[in-house]
DNA sequence: GTCCATGTTCTTTA
DNA sequence: CTAAAGAACATGGA
C-alpha cells in the first residue's frame, strides 16, 4: 500500500486515535518482522505513551515518552489500523498493541516486505534518504539528477527523491511530459521545474484523495482511499491519453512496469 | 500452472 | 574503486 500520499494519510488518520494513548500489553505474530532481528517489543514497547507521530520518506515514525523512536514500514502490502479489540483479527498481523481505551493498534503485511524498526533515540536510521518532495526546490534537484540512469529509475531512487514509488513517478511524468526514459543527467532546469511542481501538485492531490487503493490499502479506519480513480497513466496501458486520446503504453524499465504516452511524452 | 503486484536490499557485473 | 543492473525476498489475486 505504500507511497508517500498513502503513508501520509494513514498518519493522518492515526493521529487522532493514538497521540497520548499509552500501550498496555503487546502481542506478536510468528515472524519476525523486526530490524534489528529479534528485538523484543514487548519489553521495549509495553507501558509506553505515544507522544508523537509523523512521516519520513515511506516510513511511520513513532515516538515514545522517554525519547525513543521506532517506525513502521509497510512494505508493499502492509496495514496499520487501530479497531475494537474484539475485531478479527485479519491473518498475517504482526503486531497486535492494546491502547489504553479499549482499542487495538494493529500492523498486518502479508508478504512481509515491511516492517518494525527501532530507532532508540535518534532521528533517522544510517539509511541514506533523499530530501522530501516539499521541501526541494528545482536547482536542489537538478544536480540529485546528475546520473546516467533513466528519469525513471533516478526517481524511484530514494536517496535521490525520498517517498515516491511506481504510481506516482509514472503519473509525474505524465504530467510534465517527460519520457520515462529520458537520462536524468540531460532533464533541463525547465524540465526538473515542471516535474517538481508536477510531483507536489499530484502528491497533495492524492493525500487529500486518501491516497490510492489498489489493492488492499485502507487508511487507519479501514477506509480505501480513491486516487486511483485520478490516474492519467499508471495501470492504463492500451487506454486513451486524457490528453490526445493516443493509446497509453507499457514498458518495463528497471523491473517496473511503466506507463506513459508515447505522444505527450516524448524524448 | 503463469504472470503480476504501491518496495527495498543484497549481489553481481561493467 | 564506483555506479548500474539484476536477483531475491513472500504472498495472493487475476
Amino acid at each position: 500500500m505504500p507511497e508517500l500520499p498513502e503513508v501520509q494519510h494513514v498518519v493522518n488518520s492515526l493521529l487522532p486515535v493514538i497521540v497520548g494513548r499509552r500501550l498496555t500489553a503487546i502481542s506478536t505474530g510468528p515472524h519476525d518482522v523486526t530490524e534489528p532481528r529479534g528485538f523484543d517489543l514487548r519489553l521495549r514497547l509495553e507501558g509506553r505513551r505515544i507522544e508523537r507521530v509523523y512521516r519520513r520518506a515511506k516510513r511511520i515514525v513513532f515516538e515514545l515518552d522517554g525519547d525513543d523512536r521506532f517506525y513502521i514500514h509497510l512494505g508493499m502490502s502492509g496495514t496499520i489500523i487501530v479497531c475494537p479489540r474484539q475485531s478479527p483479527v485479519r491473518p498475517h498481523t504482526h503486531l497486535r498493541a492494546d491502547l489504553d481505551n479499549q482499542t487495538e493498534l494493529r500492523f498486518s503485511d502479508p508478504r512481509r516486505f515491511g516492517g518494525i524498526f527501532w530507532m532508540g533515540r535518534s532521528f533517522e536510521t544510517e539509511n541514506d534518504l533523499g530530501p522530501e518532495p516539499f521541501d526541494l526546490c528545482a536547482s536542489d534537484l537538478l544536480p540529485r539528477l546528475a546520473t546516467a540512469r533513466v528519469i525513471k529509475t533516478a526517481l524511484l531512487d530514494q536517496s535521490v527523491i525520498a517517498g515516491l514509488g511506481n504510481i506516482y513517478v509514472d503519473e509525474s511524468l505524465f504530467a510534465a511530459r517527460i519520457h520515462p526514459r529520458q537520462p536524468a543527467r540531460t532533464l533541463t532546469l525547465t524540465q526538473a521545474t515542471s516535474l517538481l511542481s508536477s510531483v507536489k501538485r499530484i502528491l497533495n492531490r492524492a493525500i487529500a484523495a486518501g491516497g490510492s487503493s489498489l489493492r488492499d490499502y485502507v487508511d487507519a479506519a479501514g477506509n480505501k482511499g480513491s486516487f486511483q480513480n485520478a490516474h492519467r497513466v499508471y495501470d492504463r496501458a492500451g487506454k486513451a491519453c486524457s490528453r490526445c486520446r493516443t493509446p497509453i503504453e507499457r514498458i518495463v524499465l528497471h523491473q517496473r512496469s511503466t506507463h506513459f504516452c508515447p505522444a505527450c511524452q516524448c524524448l
